[in-house]
DNA sequence: AATGTTGTTGATCATTTGATCTATAACTGA
DNA sequence: TCAGTTATAGATCAAATGATCAACAACATT
């Protein structure tokens, strides 16, 4: 009656399970990346059993490597969030060297690249929802680091008596960004290419402040 | 050591708790009230523990009301949902004896009070991250009933050669539902006007496909 | 091959949580 | 005033869930 031990040497069936052993460095970074596509999928109250099965762990060795959920969710936030805004766009958002046009399409086919993302979108929206301390600070950085600089620029380029304000900015930053909530967080069948509209979005904006376009 | 039944003739303690005996059409509307700003705050996987204390009520009164959890979240989706996008948009939108700016302004001045309510804002995203079918169904009817008339309106009246697509239009949508995004999942500081940003944002887009604005 | 180290598992604990059940008390009508 | 009805509270159940721990087995070293 006692299968345990190696005593399973008539039955023949070979261990259920194949217990591999990895390196901790490895081990947990394949945690993290499993969490991340796991709580993008079903959000932050996910269950840590199911997390396990997805990744084909026992649930218990997820705490050999996080002491506690929520730091599982931090571990998780870091990988999505960090190094996500690259300080270099400041200062290419402000290379006039560059047309203002073409400064502002490649900063949003860069970026876009990330909210179209739907790791990154839907864990955005979740710690978001959850009222996560990084998402404000995201926001802040988006705000001071990038639209800001990038309103001084359209305003100096704005040749007719139209002006910008920051408001009319976050709309601009929020037609794009939109496009990724539609198709990550409602899931709604998407067709055209994102790139397009991007394109004919920034178009209309700085057409409106007389920034020439073509 | 039984201070069970009615024994506490002596400590004379008032009843804690004034039990009050509502009808169940009224307790019913102030479960589902309760139910919608509670879940609305901390989401869909919000204990019922916490709700019933903060309705003040016992737990266990919340399951005569609704059999189960799912109902309960059922009937917020109902009272958030119902109502909400006035049939009667699609006709006004499309008359024609009122200017095309007026009309695109007068419904976003309406749909605005919508989505920039609190509950609502954030009761949709999370059902929408839930994958609630109801949000499906919300944004088609809002793609057929508002989205595609207001797309030919414009074309009608587009006075140039450019003419928008009805992607242009989720993104003139998308840039004013992010202000609601902003303030109730995000909840950034917002101190501007939104129906001062919703009109330049409608002006911007009417203008760039020459429809007269002033 | 024998041995030591440690990454991994399976069982288990203590709470939490959706849901149920019985006793109670608030309101109604005679 | 008193009995009957039923809305409500409190105790409790069973399953789920975050977290712990001892035992095991995979890999490295000798």
């Amino acid at each position: 009656m006692n299968m345990n031990k190696k005593n399973s040497a008539d039955a023949g069936q070979s261990p259920k399970t194949l217990r591999r052993r990895l390196h901790p460095d490895d081990r947990r970074q394949q945690i993290i990346d499993g969490a991340v596509a796991f709580f993008a999928e079903v959000g932050l109250d996910g269950k840590t059993r199911d997390l396990a099965k997805k990744i084909g762990i026992t649930q218990s060795l997820l705490f050999k490597y996080f002491a506690t959920k929520d730091a599982l969710i931090e571990a998780v936030y870091e990988q999505v969030y960090l190094n996500r805004l690259s300080p270099e766009w400041t200062h290419r958002i402000a290379d006039r060297s560059i047309p203002l046009r073409d400064r502002i399409l490649a900063f949003y086919s860069d970026y876009s690249r990330l909210i179209f993302e739907y790791n990154w979108m839907r864990i955005f929206m979740f710690s978001g929802l959850a009222g996560a301390e990084l998402n404000r600070r995201y926001l802040d950085h988006m705000h001071q680091m990038i639209l800001r600089p990038l309103l001084e620029e359209i305003r100096v380029a704005a040749s007719g008596s139209a002006v910008p304000t920051m408001e009319d900015l976050w709309n601009l930053h929020g037609g794009i960004v939109y496009i990724g909530i539609r198709q990550h967080i409602y899931r709604m069948p998407y067709t055209a290419d994102p790139n397009e509209a991007i394109e004919r979005s920034v178009n209309r904006f700085l057409s409106a402040f007389s920034v020439e376009t073509a």
